[in-house]
DNA sequence: CATTATACCGTACAAATGTACGGTATAATT
DNA sequence: AATTATACCGTACATTTGTACGGTATAATG
């Protein structure tokens, strides 16, 4: 879908949604100001008409937090998924993705969180295929035998994290592989967040 | 849970969570009062202080439609898991399981698409396992290709759907597995709904 | 018999909410 | 040079919203 959303008009619908994610309700026009430092809701109200006008939106007039998200089905809710995850390589983040996933209410999912696509089968041992998008909390301290999404020298990882006194492994499923020993002073080492949960979409073919 | 609601209490926590579902935000006092008649909202503000009162919701003082249950998982909507799918065997739908609370939740489950647990392994070859959630909606005409569930014999089947002039073939992924025909004049057969989605949390320990 | 919980009513009010009207400033388009 | 879209401001106002106070009536409980 071709957005023609302006900067801000995007920044304000992308607010919308994560307010609508994390609090189960469309925010009111005076937190939408206050988290943009807006002094009045007029501004709230002009950016609305013209996020409405371009059919991303639909207002209940009088009705309070009657934001519509029009682009969302039904049960979905869209969330943008901002990079990729193709285990040995980088870490791809997508420059300014709004190439937002249905994501399916039960997958409700915390503010904090983003999502990542996975590319490549280096994590079908655990279930984990090409194309599934991996809902990553940056914001959890990971316990033993979760997975999580790790950049160790520059390349991306998906593993189970096991912590040791001394040192922090990192387990695969497939046993072929070695496990990843960080020692604790080791720096090109980075914790990315904890995969809360993996979504596939059914609706094009899998196989 | 026990519940020591009123039945009053009761209808308008289910009228809550009704709203709560259907129109993603909790409602307003004054939109409680009216579908209940009340003409006044001091009414409702009483109800909501004796179910506050008894823990089954909590109030955000001051904001609007600040209601929020408490009996649900952070990261689930009300939206039940309504049964069971293992392969092979009946579709097990669950009575009413979790108490009078969820009871409304489920019978009010938007027809549109409800949740199935997944057991056995059977779906392994699709990369659907163990507990894992099918989202599956029952208002859609099946695409060839598109995973289905589907009831045949009174056994529940998720197979692969291949709609032909004369017949409907539900394939396996797995190639061992015999191709299943369906006469077009066969009754004992019907489609449940097409899987859209494939939710799988990760928080609890998944090998 | 007094008390408590339930189930309603009305009046009142401060704050929140959506919205209207009018204005300024900049950049892009015609 | 005129127009349009964008991005803000301020003031104003009718409703909506949550909430408080006070009252009535019934049924259940101690």
């Amino acid at each position: 879908m071709a957005t023609n959303l302006t900067t801000i008009q995007k920044l304000i619908l992308e607010f919308i949604i994560d307010k609508k994610v994390t609090d189960g309700m469309p925010p009111t026009l005076a937190e939408i100001a206050s988290h943009f430092g807006y002094k009045t809701r007029t501004t709230v109200q002009q950016h609305l008409d013209a996020i409405e006008k371009k059919g991303f939106i639909k207002r209940n007039p009088k009705l309070s937090r009657g934001i519509e998200l029009t682009l969302e089905d039904k049960y979905f809710t869209p969330k943008p998924v901002i990079g990729e995850v193709a285990a040995g390589n980088p870490l791809t983040i997508y420059p300014d993705a709004i190439d937002t996933i249905a994501l399916p209410t039960i997958a409700r999912i915390p503010a904090d969180s983003f999502l990542l696509k996975v590319k490549g089968d280096s994590l079908k041992d655990a279930y984990i295929f090409t194309g599934d998008i991996i809902i990553v909390n940056p914001n959890i301290t990971p316990k033993n035998s979760q997975f999580v999404v790790a950049v160790l020298d520059d390349a991306a990882v998906v593993k189970r994290f096991y912590k040791k006194s001394d040192r922090i492994e990192l387990h695969s499923e497939n046993p072929e592989f070695d496990v990843i020993i960080v020692e604790k002073n080791y720096t090109n080492f980075k914790i990315v967040g904890v995969v809360v949960g993996v979504y596939r979409s059914m609706e094009k073919k899998v196989g």
